[in-house]
DNA sequence: CCCGATGTTTGACTCAGTCAGAGATTCCCG
DNA sequence: CGGGAATCTCTGACTGAGTCAAACATCGGG
């Protein structure tokens, strides 16, 4: 259960940045709320006191207080706002950066204490953890269509390719292994000989994680290009990925100088036919089989590229 | 650099937290440390007073202040431990469990609501995440070896084989791409097609995450097995993992009638090398070659399961 | 048996944070 | 354009969470 899982995350995260701050050093001789204005400050110059406000959660009262406390010390100056009087524009002095710039040292050292309890070889996966924490929870600005990238694959993407199609397949459609065995087929016959320009591979990538993928291969029949391994992530579908993938491999067989592109699904993957649709496939051949351990309905889709010029 | 991605993940999830108690209701009539002990207590329901202070890290006056509201309130009974007559043993009355448990609905709900903004297709890889940085920070008891489970592969574990010797392979030794197609068409042939009597795959497991993996498969000499694909991830390294996967397969050719079971690997293996030493096999021969990009060692290995019985 | 360490309690205190009200100004609506 | 509601800032008055030190009891090791 989920709920428990964040809960007790909850408490043990409270606990390391309890234990950070051990023996309250690190923000000396101010408080937490005093090092997060300064920390404020220190990384947005020319903040109004609303804004601080705001975004610090902080009571008008005790903010006002904190900024007489800090003007007193000589660490910022209070000016009239531009745009509206009633607003106080607060400005770090050289002083106030100097002790922004001490809390902030303190504080990477001992955030970096603690890292150096991490082996090195775990802190790239702690760092995406971390990551994945934050997208997710709340600071998920939703991903746009133009965080994602298309590019090459380096080793390790093509199995990634056979593992997702596997467990994918095999958790929305019960697919068994003969599938996952024909995907690793497909990627083995690949990376063992291919003509880089007639033959090639695209990883779709998200945050630096692999969401995608398409790979367009010489098919038997001399001067048709055969689309194969059409995989989009579920958390990341809706972007657009599955049509800019489609649409590279078009756009690259068009190039390589192919006649046609064709294809093999199946009925059950509604989406992926209407992105086959949207870039001009049509359906040539239906079929029913019994593969991967299901009844199925294979489908041979076909795009004419000297019909349907650019 | 990751001191910044901690401390930038600290800011966040100290206001994800906050978040949570927004309107200050959650914790109502008590206080956040009052919930603790009241927590601490509903889950250990027999404790001393000294136990909750180095748990929860408070000061032992104010720890027995808040107990003495607690009693005032009915909520626990303070009795002497038996064990050493200055401690006093803390435990929990009916409205204390009461009390316990209405604050930990409340704050299910809360989370609740929190995890219903995170859509339920990235559920489970924000408990996969959650339980890394758990496992990577402190919370980190080193894992033990029986923290470790071998286990079939389920689908998507043989791309996760693809994967990570590819990656592992190419990030150590520079492999090309050529090696990625080799695993790949291992992974494929025993996909396709396999005896369960005569070929196996492990998959070793640790806290849920697949961290090594072997495959064994027939020779094409009569009798002889075919030992492949050993991989240990380097952060998993030292619990024994490689000896206990190349032990299950031994004991698997053994029992399923092999007279042999035979390997092929590289001079620049030397940890594996040391694993299989220690099983009985021995070098038979050595070949240079040319392949995945670089100049190797080729090296056959041997183990006679008739020499060496049981 | 003595001495330092540990466990608990109470008194006295600090200071982080809240609440309400006042004065200045802007914004919105008729 | 005028007036009332809302916004911004500041101060006074307060609450209460958490700390520190002292006192007393007991344990454990030499």
């Amino acid at each position: 259960m989920t709920v428990q899982d964040i809960r007790s995350f909850n408490r043990f995260y409270t606990n390391v940045i309890g234990a950070l701050d051990y023996g309250r050093h690190l923000y000396a001789p101010y408080t937490l709320t005093e090092s997060r204005v300064l920390y404020e400050l220190a990384h947005a110059p020319r903040t109004d006191a609303a804004d601080l406000r705001t975004q610090l959660h902080l009571d008008a009262g005790y903010l006002s207080r904190i900024l007489n406390k800090f003007e007193e010390d000589g660490l910022v100056e209070r000016g009239p706002s531009k745009t509206d009087p009633r607003r106080r524009r607060i400005s770090l002095t050289e002083r106030g950066r100097e002790a922004a710039a001490l809390l902030d040292e303190r504080a990477r050292e001992t955030v970096g204490a603690m890292l150096d309890t991490v082996r090195a070889e775990d802190r790239p996966r702690l760092a995406e953890a971390l990551r994945t924490v934050r997208t997710l929870l709340g600071e998920g600005r939703a991903p746009r269509p133009e965080d994602v990238v298309l590019r090459d694959p380096v080793p390790g993407d093509l199995g990634w390719i056979v593992q997702r199609n596997a467990a994918l397949y095999a958790a929305e459609y019960g697919f068994n292994l003969e599938y996952e065995g024909l995907v690793a087929r497909i990627v083995a016959e690949y990376a063992e000989d291919h003509d880089p320009h007639l033959e090639r591979t695209w990883i779709a990538e998200l945050d630096g994680r692999p969401v995608g993928c398409v790979m367009v291969v010489r098919d038997d029949v001399p001067g048709a290009a055969r689309l194969r391994l059409l995989l989009v992530e579920p958390d990341a579908r809706g972007l657009g990925i599955g049509d800019r993938l489609v649409g590279a491999v078009v756009a690259f067989a068009r190039e390589a100088g192919y006649r046609e592109v064709v294809l093999w699904t199946n009925d059950i993957l509604a989406a992926a036919r209407r992105i086959y649709q949207r870039h001009g496939f049509v359906l040539v051949g239906e079929k029913p089989h019994r593969s991967f351990g299901q009844d199925l309905v294979g489908q041979d889709w076909r795009l004419d590229l000297l019909a349907t010029p650019e």
